[in-house]
DNA sequence: TAGATTGTTAATCGATTAACAATC
DNA sequence: TAGATTGTTAATCGATTAACAATC
């Protein structure tokens, strides 16, 4: 067993395949072929099994792969059968829309506390979870033992707090602050940056843009 | 002019470079080398150098790169010199977030309208925009020209919604739905899934559990 | 002028796609 | 058995890194 690393290409795609066969099993679709699933996500079929041939062999010749065995395989790869402890640092409205998402606790995410440094949302709750003031972060995290953290605080803050979660126990930073954590090699640092995402929705609007500027220099040396 | 298409994976990272030029400008930094930022950034100083010259020869051999112009110029290529009038779609949390975050209207991103299907959430107002039915979404859209839409909204309702958009003159999608769009390949979308960035660190964190256990298999085979 | 550093070409590396033998 | 489709090897494509001549 010679366990080859994955590339993060694969793992960035493994999330839509499990999406993806989710969706068949409501459908109640039984088999499907990489060819089928190809065409529905718009990736090549032979993408798809070099993707989960990483993984094993979970298909069939002459057959195609089972859906709901394909989608429980996929799950257990990417952890789900697991549960995880998750703090949220930052109760501003990010941290309180994470805090609401239900949807991460039927995937084995639980949520077991809220911090903030302002004192005026302390004792306020969330699903049940009271907010508490960051002064309580290393006992809390030290005593139950926190798995992922999601930093849903300023940029100022959140490399000092991020590397004080890391040495309290922390093992994942899920990090939604616009700023880069300086941390070992070995914590895991997944980030989630909006404002870069809205840039890159700019660039592509502006290029387009560009595009047709560019057309209509064309035409224009038509005419000539 | 031969415009050759930038790669995506050059238009990730402008607003990296950029961040990073932006915090360089706050502490009085006038002149920066490749290198110097390659290893602030922690990527390759000839990467740097590629992917900006595939935008134009912005620095000058022997001194580096001016960092007050590179910013600026970057702040263009992304069209943040551009302004853009955006809409929300869905006002529940994750919708209100955006709603409240300033720092987009400083990069040329107005809110200009927010809109929901509840019923109970109309009339509610965020940063002084009011929180509007859906059924007024097209009226609004034709009358103001919108350019880009968040959609906050649940799975079942942001395919109908975003191609509705689209077909009104919404140019780009900024899509937080857990689901694809389908949609013509002029229209921009960007898709911000955050279910399965939580996927990325479950797999990361199960995947450190089993590089831990077969180390200790090896070291039992050691025993032996 | 000498030293530094870019812009750019060439080499390498990795990821994607194509092809097909194995096999259900 | 014949047809379908996987698992996997080989070919292609694209992105990253290295190297260095151009030049400030």
């Amino acid at each position: 067993m010679n366990d080859k690393e994955i590339s993060s290409a694969v793992v960035k795609r493994l999330p839509r395949y499990y999406r993806y066969l989710g969706e068949l099993m409501e459908k109640d679709v039984v088999r499907i072929s990489s060819k089928e699933l190809s065409e529905k996500m718009k990736v090549t079929a032979s993408q798809i099994r070099q993707d989960l041939n990483n993984f094993g062999g979970f298909g069939q010749q002459g057959y195609g792969y089972n859906v709901e065995y394909l989608y429980t395989e996929i799950g257990k790869i990417l952890g789900l059968d697991r549960h995880y402890k998750v703090i949220i640092v930052g109760a501003g409205n990010l941290g309180q829309a994470l805090a609401n998402y239900t949807d991460f606790e039927k995937r084995g995410f639980r949520v077991v506390g809220i911090f903030d440094v302002n004192p005026r949302l302390i004792g306020m709750t969330i699903r049940g979870i009271e907010v508490r003031i960051v002064d309580e972060l290393e006992t809390f995290v030290k005593e139950n033992g926190v798995d992922i953290a999601a930093l849903t605080l300023p940029k100022t803050k959140a490399p000092q707090i991020g590397s004080d979660l890391v040495k309290w126990g922390v093992r994942a930073i899920w990090n939604f602050a616009p700023t880069d954590l300086n941390l070992p090699d070995d914590v895991i640092v997944e980030n989630v940056h909006l404002a870069e995402s809205l840039m890159r929705v700019s660039y592509n609007l502006r290029n387009r843009e560009r595009e047709l500027e560019q057309e209509q220099v064309l035409a224009g040396m038509e005419e000539k």
